[in-house]
DNA sequence: TCAAGCAGAATGAATGTTCATTCCTTAATT
DNA sequence: AATTAAGGAATGAACATTCATTCTGCTTGA
């Protein structure tokens, strides 16, 4: 009967709307409608927008990570640990596009700046376990000799962009395709 | 002495702002003070901000055209017309940072997605010399069989993730790193 | 009865666009 | 040559709208 959790109302209101319509389509007095809820309501769990769009993708990312890192055959060769990453980032997104919209809009906003910043340096001293991954790989030169930012954009550009055009309807990444842009960029970026 | 090109100067000063502080960090009256021109002079020449940053749009893409198709090896194998596009692709964005911010802010955009359909789509029929390339590969069978779109993905989406972290000053796009790039991407097209 | 939660109207800042007015160049007239 | 008139270009203050945030008073549950 009485609506308990407000707070997840209106973020999931708000990353429906966010990724639907961009951050600038999304005034949160139409967040609030969607949330059913008042617009003042809003401010009582977020200070401000800034804060809930950051809560967002907190939110999002985290989810992202579980999945990933669930079942992550972390001892096994670089080789195989790749295909179980790029495989279950595929899977996860294409099955989430809600999720993929968001983290994109946010990556391509002012606010993505800062945290790829913080990401490729490695600032937050945490445990990344994809860091990692490039890492052993170049040490065991099964993969290139080139700089993380490089392997980044070698390994994940093509799946982003290809996860994008699945979703916007103008390619169909269906497990075959899939299966070609994995194995495409583990031989961009293998020795 | 007497400024004769208003609408040169609004381009220009359009294209500076909007690229460094993003489509929504860039009020048009700002525009009209870094063009040295009054607000209103920017609607005698563009009908409103839309017709503006569409504008801008069609004269930078232009500019690279007209560079990628300059002494373009138009009947040369696919390898070599594929390099040579490539690596001026990279020339050219290296050199004219704007450019790229600004067709990247574009493409970020809702005003992007329109433009991706079109062009993907080769709505507008006109002769594409990097639509024909990706076919001619295709039909040579030196290219994989898969959508067109993928090939984009593949060739292009590292090189312009590189080209960001270039700019953004996270890597070093020297001639050495974007001549691996150039190759990987080869290598995941290739048969 | 009271306190906390809440809705939605009110507020004020930001910003795209308009338009009455001014300025400038050129052509016509004396 | 000097003066005037006309037409278009330019201006920037004013306007209308949008939107994040705040405020006020109502509701609800204890």
């Amino acid at each position: 009967m009485c609506k308990k959790d407000k707070r997840g109302d209106i973020i999931k209101a708000a990353i429906e709307l966010l990724a639907e319509q961009g951050f600038h389509g999304a005034p949160m007095a139409m967040i609030a409608e969607k949330a059913g809820v008042g617009a003042g309501t809003i401010y009582r769990y977020f200070e401000n927008r800034d804060v809930l769009i950051n809560a967002i993708y907190s939110e999002t990312h985290d989810r992202v990570h579980k999945y990933l890192i669930a079942d992550y055959p972390e001892n096994r060769p670089v080789r195989e640990r790749f295909f179980d990453i790029v495989r279950g980032f595929i899977t996860y997104y294409k099955n989430n596009p809600l999720d993929f919209r968001y983290i994109e809009q946010f990556h391509n906003s002012p606010y993505g700046l800062v945290h790829r910043k913080e990401k490729l340096l490695n600032l937050t001293g945490e445990y990344d376990f994809i860091h990692t991954l490039f890492q052993d790989g170049k040490e065991q030169q099964v993969i290139k000799d080139v700089p993380l930012a490089m392997h980044f954009n070698l390994a994940f550009a093509p799946v982003v962009w290809s996860l994008r055009d699945h979703h916007t309807g103008f390619l169909d990444l269906n497990d075959e395709l899939a299966d070609i842009v994995v194995h495409a960029c583990w031989d961009s970026i293998k020795m």
